[in-house]
RNA sequence: GUCCCAUUCGUCUAGUGGUCUAGGACACCGCCCUUUCACGGCGGUAACAGGGGUUCGAACCCCCUAUGGGACGCCA
């Protein structure tokens, strides 16, 4: 048997923590059965993808511990990753759909579609818009098909009865068909959709088993339908449960930190993250807590998979992780380990350039630096005190930051100090006022090195917790300020 | 709005019809250990969402309601 996972590079490639979750279930799950896992990348959507963002993920799995049989970087029996010839690959089975009448070239520009939702929502008609809603006047198709239009191809779904299909761990589930969309399977660009990329990689990496999650539930009949058209065995399907936000909404970085990064620059161990992200949704026989990557492999059972959404607890992820660190290492490992967190000439080099100059002696680097070394600061409100600035809007700059930073997807300094400096001028503030509250929430004082620099050496995700921790000490805004702030907010980005 | 999935202490969970006056872990509280703090040890507070069935018997099976989440893109 063969199972895999397909990861979606992130814009800000950041390598999420659901990703690595769904990754261990996948591994575990094909080395309880003795099968093979392979781990592909998602690389349909040119516009989101960079190697380089690919290469962090993958490392990032890697330090978790977890490994691939065979995966992008691999190639093996499908080829070698992101060959030039994939595109063809999807076009010859696209057009094999088109010739067999299982699926039809739609013209309809991005504008017309939205007219037929908002047309269909008007109406109380069901979102999803089979052939049917989709179609042209015979001579409009005719007309645009000999202008040589642009136009995506898009499966034909039946027009009526129920889908059913299996989940291993949920049983049965059944779809009204009405209830699902003509899918896009080649985008006018030529490339597959996430839908038939992935229908067509995993039957010819013959993938008879299929760990997802829970958002992909209601995509499974498009995937099932299109096996039938191509005469494919459908692998079996799994969908996982999701990580959540303690406010139980999926895990997302504005409420939560999410990338594998930010655990790492925090100082979590990689066995102490991989066996909470084990703990989620699944539990030893014995119950035991602590365990190894290999002792869950060697327990592991599908069927311990309890299916509510788990909250992603940071409070019990730092005890568990604490247990591998005063249990796991001797004093020489301990050294070790934290002298390579810590003083690797990586971090440091990019650290020492901001501080030479300010230190007169070594004793003076750690109350200078200490904050690159440390998880959430230690800070008061009467840290935030200044000489002309309200408290109010010292709050303000925080949250309406927090909100910035939330939606900003690159990282290096020059485009943070941007994203800074304009929120700074549409709130009419000097830059310098601007920042101060966000040198107390970064360093944790307001004579420190670079704000702008710190951040982008911290990371997105340490950043913005910090923002918000800094926010939280000064006192987060009530109901009917946030609400008034959203406004100013949005007010400000026009 | 429509459909789908879920629902055991605040949180992670055990539990698959009788052994459940519901067990463990985190967090919290108390005590012990200790020159402090932490670690460690011991103990405590705390849950089957609600209502109907089925059954001799229901946390467990069925239905309804409620709540939460997800999906409804030329993203994945």
């Amino acid at each position: 048997m063969t199972v895999r996972t397909r990861i979606a590079p992130s814009p800000t490639g950041d390598p999420h923590v659901g990703t690595a979750y769904i990754a261990l279930f996948n591994l575990a799950f094909a080395r309880q059965r003795q099968g093979k896992f392979i781990l592909r990348i998602e690389d349909t959507d040119q516009t989101r993808s960079t190697s380089e963002s690919e290469q962090t993920i993958l490392d990032s799995l890697r330090w978790l511990g977890l490994d691939w049989d065979e995966g992008p970087d691999v190639g093996g029996e499908y080829g070698p990753y992101r060959q030039s010839e994939r595109r063809d690959i999807y076009a010859k089975y696209a057009q094999q759909l088109l010739d067999e009448g299982h699926a039809f070239k739609c013209y309809l520009s991005s504008e017309e579609l939205d007219a037929i939702r908002a047309d269909r929502r008007e109406k109380g008609l069901p979102a999803a818009m089979q052939q049917d809603a989709l179609a042209l006047s015979s001579e409009e198709q005719t007309r645009r098909e000999q202008a040589g239009a642009p136009f995506v191809v898009r499966m034909k779904i039946p027009e009526q009865g129920t889908c059913t299909f299996d989940d291993m761990l949920r049983g049965t589930i059944e779809i009204e068909w009405s209830m699902i969309d003509a899918q896009i399977l080649l985008k006018s660009d030529g490339m597959p959709t996430y839908h038939l990329a992935n229908v067509v990689d995993d039957h010819l990496m013959k993938i008879s088993h299929v760990l997802r999650g829970e958002e992909w539930i209601n995509s499974a009949p498009k995937h099932q339908l299109l096996y039938k058209y191509f005469n494919w065995d459908m692998p079996t399907l799994c969908h996982m449960p999701l990580l959540r936000n303690p406010d139980k909404s999926k895990l997302s970085k504005r409420k939560n930190p999410t990338s594998i990064l930010y655990y790492q620059r925090m100082g979590f161990l990689p066995e102490g993250l991989l066996n909470y992200l084990a703990r989620m949704g699944w539990s030893m026989p014995d119950e035991r807590e602590k365990f190894s990557r290999q002792e869950m492999f060697d327990n592991f059972d599908i069927q311990r998979v309890s299916l509510g959404g788990p909250i992603f607890d940071q409070t019990k992820l730092a005890w568990l992780n604490g247990l591998w660190i005063r249990e796991n290492l001797d004093s020489a490992e301990f050294a070790a380990q934290y002298q390579k967190w810590a003083l690797n000439s990586d971090y440091l080099s990019q650290i020492i350039p901001l501080i030479q100059s300010r230190v007169d002696t070594f004793s003076d680097v750690a109350p200078l630096a200490g904050f690159f070394l440390a998880g959430m600061l230690d800070i008061k409100p009467a840290d935030f005190t200044h000489k002309s600035l309200e408290q109010e809007t010292i709050r303000k700059v925080l949250q309406f930051s927090a909100w910035q930073l939330d939606t900003h997807n690159q990282w290096d300094k020059d485009s943070v100090f941007t994203c800074l400096k304009t929120l700074a001028d549409n709130m009419e503030l000097k830059i310098r006022d601007f920042l101060f509250p966000l040198f107390v929430a970064i360093s944790g004082s307001s004579q420190s090195v670079s704000v702008v620099d710190s951040m982008s050496i911290l990371g997105p995700d340490m950043s913005r917790a910090r923002v918000r921790h800094a926010l939280n000490t000064l006192g987060a805004p009530s109901k009917k300020e946030n609400k008034r702030w959203e406004k100013e907010y949005k007010a400000l980005q026009q």
